[in-house]
DNA sequence: CTCCCGATAT
DNA sequence: ATATCAGGAG
């Protein structure tokens, strides 16, 4: 089977286990999932959703981050770690969204990734979710784990790995199938202790050593 | 490449 | 004790 193949396959298997996939993040609007993503690096979503919580009901518009004053921002994100690169990323890019954008979050590529402490990823994820408008595949630490272990990408690097997944999988399921992907990641293909002797898609992963990468 | 960094599971 | 969690910047 090759790879276009199994990457089918691959996916029809996740739409039958996930069919309702969606954002796990919590927000109601483009500027909370600006900042929810922001503080998603290296930390669980449950955890994000905690702070924001709180944090959205004391922060409304993009000039309540600018003005804030950073060490007060820092204590209010400090849960989710990196704090003090979180807090200046928000701030910072708050103020952008104030200066050049008229407060709003924008939604193109290009100015999301200008935006300080928006990649990619994190791009990816506001286009796809806020705005419907899906310009590539979010690859986090699942989905690129996963796409390794897949052999969907031959490396590492989350740029080329997200290229490779946008020859595989048809553009209307872009962005669905990173939430699928990242709660398959979850529950069964962890990236520690993977749970290949009760894994679905066993059948279609070429991954030989089940015990490293 | 390294650094940022707290919370949680194992 | 250590690895990992919806990464990004220098």
């Amino acid at each position: 089977m090759n790879v276009a193949e199994r990457a089918k396959k691959f996916d029809a298997k996740l739409i039958k286990l996930y069919p309702d996939a969606k954002c796990s993040l919590d927000y109601n609007n483009p500027l909370e999932l600006l900042v929810a993503t922001i503080l998603s690096a290296q930390c669980a979503d449950a955890r994000v959703n905690k702070v924001t919580k709180d944090l959205f009901a004391k922060y409304r518009k993009a000039a309540d981050y600018a003005g804030a004053d950073i060490e007060e921002l820092e204590r209010d994100v400090r849960s989710t770690g990196f704090y003090r690169n979180k807090a200046k990323a928000i701030k910072s890019c708050c103020a952008d969204l104030v200066v050049k954008h008229g407060g709003k979050v924008p939604d193109t590529m290009d100015e999301l990734t200008a935006l300080q402490g928006v990649g990619r990823k994190t791009a990816n994820v506001i286009l796809g979710n806020a705005y419907n408008m899906a310009e590539g595949i979010v690859v986090d630490t699942h989905v690129g784990r996963i796409a390794l272990r897949m052999q969907f990408s031959s490396v590492k690097n989350p740029d080329k790995t997200e290229k490779a997944l946008m020859e595989l999988i048809p553009k209307k399921e872009w962005t669905a199938f990173s939430h699928r992907v990242i709660l398959f990641g979850r529950e069964t293909c962890q990236a520690k202790k993977p749970q290949c002797a009760s894994c679905p898609v066993t059948n279609l992963c070429p991954w030989p050593d089940k015990t490293s990468d």
